[in-house]
DNA sequence: ACCTGATGAGTGAGTAATCAGATATAAAGA
DNA sequence: TCTTTATATCTGATTACTCACTCATCAGGT
């Protein structure tokens, strides 16, 4: 009954809020602006997120899920683990190095402390399945055992982050960085 | 003549500075309220530093030299690579574990967007010796000569991060997590 | 017809920065 | 050593402004 709510005027709102959180951070981003660059009224944003906390914490969800598919999407289930790690650590390059504007905000979004403990649960458990291939990996004596595996599952973000923000700093070696970047974290865990 | 600025004032906003914005994040954290857990008038702050973001600025000088001072700080200059690396990664770890206000600041203010261009170079350049400490040691044939020196260096800052984080979450595991992080960049980059 | 979404001027809370008067201190002069 | 004086700092109420959010009214889908 009644009119119903747009999911395209949620969207452009998200997008918005990407653009100008990137721009002008956080706090600094007033909601007038996004609802502006969104196309809708300043009203119309509080009628789909009650306030711009929640609208933060949307957007927060919003970007580990699409993370999470870039780094899933074509997943090699049956390949060796060298390679099935390979493709979620270019994934995640490959997302970085193309949304930045997404990159810059989730890493704002991180250090904000104004993301509620679900949405912090809910935005890691898209990876939990990679965090299950590690596990089975260090259980068939693939991977150094003398390594906790949150670690081992950290140091792939780590090393993904330092090489995207080389790749973005020279855009020229990023195929070195590349390369570089995972060889430096597979040399580090694999059992010799 | 006439009275003197007090660096016991310059110490105390800057302290205060990083208590609040370590809580309350850079934008939202009110300079009165700065002022007040400073001990100071409001205006006293203006004197010190002409604006807000003046503030911002002189305290990401302050806390990058801080840190580089952790790392550098009996830097045994005659020793193996292997422990002289270890040390300014111990550095780092010890550093953020035990100032963990500082850290977060610092992690704010790096995606702020708020630093001014001198203000990047100038918390970048106590950091030269460690990078000259790693071209000499691609050049001795110590680590692999395949991987640009920049991504050495970015990832023994990357690989100390994520050990912190780690550390933060489960402290009774430090050791563990200290020596895995470690031997995960030290296997990395050494030449085999 | 009915109900909910959409609109944007309006509201009140809060902010960075200012400024006029009060105060402390270094240096000159007695 | 003891004023005197010049000048910068200190103070906090005030100013000018921005922001998140509201609400009376209008518009559109069912």
């Amino acid at each position: 009954m009644a009119r119903p709510k747009s999911d395209d005027k949620r969207n452009a709102i998200l997008d918005a809020a990407t653009r100008v959180f990137a721009e002008r951070g956080l706090t600094a981003a007033p909601t007038s602006e996004i609802s502006k660059q969104a196309g809708v009224a300043e009203g119309t944003l509080f009628t789909y997120f009650k306030t711009k906390g929640d609208l933060i914490n949307a957007l927060y969800r919003e970007i580990k899920l699409e993370l999470a598919d870039s780094m899933m999407s074509g997943f090699p289930r049956r390949k060796s683990v060298r390679t099935r790690l390979r493709h979620v650590w270019e994934g995640y390059v490959n997302w970085g190095v193309t949304n930045p504007k997404q990159r810059r905000v989730l890493a704002q979004l991180q250090v904000s402390g104004m993301l509620s403990k679900e949405s912090i649960e809910a935005g890691g458990a898209p990876f939990v399945e990679m965090q299950n291939m590690i596990r089975d990996a260090v259980e068939q004596h693939i991977l150094r055992a003398d390594l906790p595996i949150e670690l081992i599952s950290k140091m792939l973000g780590a090393s993904a982050e330092a090489t995207m923000d080389l790749i973005m700093l020279k855009p020229a070696m990023a195929n070195k960085y590349r390369n570089g970047g995972f060889e430096i974290y597979w040399a580090g865990i694999a059992r010799k």
